[in-house]
DNA sequence: CTGAAAGCGCTTACAG
DNA sequence: CTGAAAGCGCTTACAG
């Protein structure tokens, strides 16, 4: 490898001089300049990082660790991180810890033992909270998203998924409805368990008694939506409205309805949480899903914003930075009275 | 930050001792690694990464550029790298470049400036040629996933698209069909180029004429599918199936027929390319697409073998490594004679 | 405008 | 089994 030495002795000036090259320093002779920039390009050099990173203590990258990669509207948050991130100069790596606490820690000790200069938590895990307290504790930048802790004080960023709930019911029942079912996510997250206390809010408000065969717990897991519609359709009673945990669940559930011939919205609202049509590569269904949208640009660029203040100012404050949810109004949903002749 | 110094110190030994029970080193006495290791704990120490990689000359860090992140088969890849690197203790973190090939420039320095022991380029454009050319001068270790450039060598790793789009253009072949249309790619990416020419090979060798208003060119972009498929069900003499680039056109182009009342697979046989049903969150259409199936777990397993192996010797041949596609029997083809009646 | 020297936090021969 | 010393490749005061 060819290293800064190789680049001062070929342009006849000292390490000094190079380094000053390399980072923009002012006060370097145009000549000089010129002649050390051959250098570095005949001999193709590229600075250490390991080296520039111990000594200026600064990596220029942002680390990023995902629970698990998965194909939701996160994915799209990926690129804007690193969309915003670039505008700082600085980098964002991220890694997946494919749901392995063991691997979780590997890679926090990676970051906050200098490969990054911040760290940003995605996903987070209830079985994190160790983890979390101890970089807070050692003052390391960082920035949770979708925070699953309430007693951890940290950089935090939301959204408010309880009144997200509760505008989404809210939005079936002025459409007519009181028969409204909720398909849960992981309720033992603190996600799903908001939405479930917003839906419950939204029906107590109203004067709507909570059914408990209404309420289908799930893990949100792959075919969760689709299971969970067909026990409530077979209901003796069934709801004409559902809200689900997320939008995965609710085109899933679209598409079972389809089969057993129930038809939305005629037959049955459904509304759902995320709003993912936009990132989708493909129509995902030819009826578009009503559903809570979440900034996902804001939640980026303050994410950004966030961390690169903490790495500015280790001693900042925590900030709980918490973002409302929009109805996206798709064609899942349908007035009552307009639809069921009962 | 504590460092070595101050665990030695605590512990009453020197750094030398201290950096022998970090890294596991045998010939420590019992006492004296408990002494350390308390001291560790006690002080919350976390070796300096940097100080590390700078001496040792190793990061344990694979790096993967993805051109940019997308919810496709591909993200399921990148959990499975980690999980294959996890095998090797090694760490893997992954950047997005937008698309934006400066970007893919800095991750590229960073990556080879120490950063990481190894490069997986996945998803590498036309204009990434200089680029892939100059890592390959230097020595430093890389695999390329679906490569574009044929003209240099570089450790590949490849799924034989002209051979899997002809196997799918057979299967129609042999279901009954002779009017057979494609919806393209991005035909100045390899890949496309040779689906298209494995779909021209196929119609060739069974005698079939090529017919241009048969084939629709697309950037495989968003609502490609279903914008292609609209241009081809109303010409005067509309094909009986359609071989899409990809599955997510395939699903696209199945959700527009059920609008404009085709039938998939009565009317219109539908095969595509990726078999992406595996790795949705929910069930993307209540037809299961036909589709030429990758297979990512050995794709991810071998680049990760690959470039350990070019990690450990980097004076290692380049190989490419080439993977058949599967088809996977989903429910959107059929046999003509049984579905239309002219 | 330029350079010699110190130091970042480690690991690795080498000596004992 | 343990430690003193050199060195990895940079940057940063400091001096001129």
């Amino acid at each position: 490898m060819t290293n800064i030495f190789d680049i001062a002795r070929l342009a006849g000036v000292s390490k000094t001089t190079v380094s000053r090259v390399i980072n923009n320093r002012s006060g370097v002779k145009e000549e000089t300049r010129v002649k050390v920039n051959e250098a570095i390009e005949e001999l193709n050099y590229i600075p250490n990082q390991a080296a520039r990173s111990l000594v200026s203590r600064k990596s220029g990258v942002i680390g990023v660790i995902y629970n698990v990669f998965n194909a939701s509207v996160y994915l799209n948050l990926a690129n804007l991180l690193e969309k915003y991130a670039a505008q700082y100069n600085y980098n964002v790596v991220f890694c997946s810890t494919n749901d392995d606490c063991g691997s979780k820690l590997r890679y926090v000790q990676y970051f906050t033992s200098g490969a990054a200069d911040g760290l940003i938590l995605f996903g987070s895990d209830c079985r994190d909270a160790e983890v979390v307290q101890k970089i807070r504790d050692s003052k390391y930048p960082l920035v949770v998203i979708e925070n699953y802790f309430n007693d951890i004080k940290v950089n935090d960023i939301i959204i408010d998924n309880y009144n997200g709930a509760k505008k989404a019911v809210q939005y079936l029942i002025e459409l007519g409805h009181t028969k409204i079912a909720h398909i849960t996510g992981n309720v033992s997250h603190k996600v799903a368990f908001e939405r479930l206390s917003g839906y419950k809010a939204a029906l107590r408000e109203n004067g709507i008694e909570y059914r408990d065969e209404y309420v289908v717990f799930t893990d949100a897991g792959e075919r969760s939506g689709s299971e969970a519609i067909e026990k409530i359709i077979f209901l003796n009673d069934p709801p004409t409205a559902v809200f689900t945990f997320n939008d995965m669940q609710g085109y899933d559930a679209i598409q079972k309805t389809r089969e057993v011939g129930v038809h939305v919205p005629q037959d049955m609202s459904i509304i759902g949480f995320d709003n993912i049509y936009e990132v989708m590569h493909y129509i995902p269904s030819s009826i578009r899903l009503t559903s809570m949208m979440q900034p996902i640009d804001k939640i980026a660029e303050s994410a950004i914003r966030l961390i690169m203040e903490n790495i500015e100012s280790r001693e900042a404050e925590p900030k709980v930075i918490s973002f409302d949810t929009e109805l996206y109004y798709g064609e899942s949903c349908s007035n009552r009275e307009l639809s069921c002749e009962d």
